[in-house]
DNA sequence: CCGCGAAGATTGCGGCAGCATTACGGGGAC
DNA sequence: GTCCCCGTAATGCTGCCGCAATCTTCGCGG
């Protein structure tokens, strides 16, 4: 396993080097941003950490960049910006997990060995179709950057099927989005559901169609 | 490794499940289908020990399902029906190897060496033929990027053909992959499907072609 | 090269499963 | 109370799919 590390504390990323070597995890070290980016081209990592605080920027600038490029390789934050909202603010930019400084490195080991048996993210922060806006992480859904709020359920159906557009989302799938194991269904309610949310997407002018597969499922894309 | 075992008889259980774990080998139980469905949607296992008499109906009945939401997990069954006939049965819906009880630990364990020696796995994630690109996973189709939606049946036999293109799929593995075991067939469906779904690939332009091998079964491949 | 039989291809038809829609009412939020 | 989400169920409809009849292709033997 390799993980780059991008760090400008030296003593910390002497450490942190060696205690992750004896897990027998390979570690390229840089301090800045740019020389971080350049790595990322020529290597293939199993993860990143990063840190916020850094000579040429704010670390978490680094994400979007990357995102960009189309990498999905998982980003664990470093930093000694620990607060509630920081870390939201990590996150949000598309960090797979956030550490607040100072940390135990079993701890460090343990979010990496959970961010890796993730599947690789599927979880764009942005999803947009027809006219409509949607962020997966917040719920929220906009129309032309106005913002269209939808009954939980519909929201969750929606969503659930915006992370995959332009590909078949199986009805089980949509169920297991939208009902947890307590809640039983016994009717077509998931069918309601679709139909009330097409429907108000409808009126509100989304640009975007709900197709069914018959025996299969339902596919979302432009029209 | 990690097997999922599918047996009511407990003391058999228990001392397969005691005999693999010397062999360093993980073992989930269940005694019923419907519970062995959940645990192969929520893990992936590197084969399922089957029995086909169990307490909520045919083990057997149980590959077909499992097969038609994209799993090609290894199956090997274990059953005291060991008649000839009944070994086509279970090979023909999809089982990759059938083992006779009683059996010496040994052989079952030569067995599955045997089946996980095999193409590592079938299963890619996206497979592309001419204009198309199939997610055997999701059972989503799309040509140059257009989804293309196909009747249930249709759909999975292109996703059948598709897992083995340029290769000769049998025409009892065409049947095993659509038709589930208490699903007789008496007629020509499945040729009907072949004619059906041709047509509608002409018409999507997806580049590809599926030939017939008289008296063997069905090839995909581009034209 | 021709003829024949078997396997496959194609297509219309009809039954019915699965989906869309909508009205209704319980129940929670305010 | 009032509003609205949401599960339920009734209704109507679409189109999948099994069937079978008919036509075409293939391979073999003479």
């Amino acid at each position: 396993m390799r993980l780059l590390l991008i760090e400008d504390e030296r003593e910390l990323a002497d450490a942190l080097s060696g205690a992750l070597s004896k897990h027998g995890i390979v570690t390229d070290h840089t301090t800045h941003l740019a020389d971080a980016f350049e790595l990322t081209r020529q290597n293939s990592y199993d993860a990143i950490l990063l840190d916020r605080r850094l000579p040429d920027g704010e670390g978490l600038s680094f994400i979007p960049m990357l995102r960009r490029t189309g990498t999905d390789t998982p980003i664990i934050v470093l930093t000694a910006r620990n607060e509630p909202l920081e870390r939201v603010e990590g996150l949000d930019v598309g960090a797979d997990d956030y550490l607040g400084k100072p940390f135990l490195v079993d701890e460090l080991m343990a979010r990496l060995r959970a961010v890796l048996r993730r599947p690789p993210s599927l979880t764009e922060l942005q999803i947009s179709v027809g006219r409509m806006a949607i962020d997966p992480l917040h719920l929220s859904v906009t129309v032309e950057s106005i913002p269209l709020d939808l009954p939980r359920r519909e929201l969750l159906v929606l969503v659930a099927l915006a992370k995959r557009k332009d590909k078949t989302v199986l009805r089980s799938t949509l169920e297991a989005a939208v009902y947890n194991y307590e809640e039983e269904i016994q009717s077509n309610a998931l069918d309601a559901h679709i139909s009330r949310l097409r429907k108000r997407l409808l009126d509100a002018g989304a640009g975007i169609a709900i197709h069914n597969i018959r025996g299969v499922g339902y596919l979302l894309k432009e029209e």
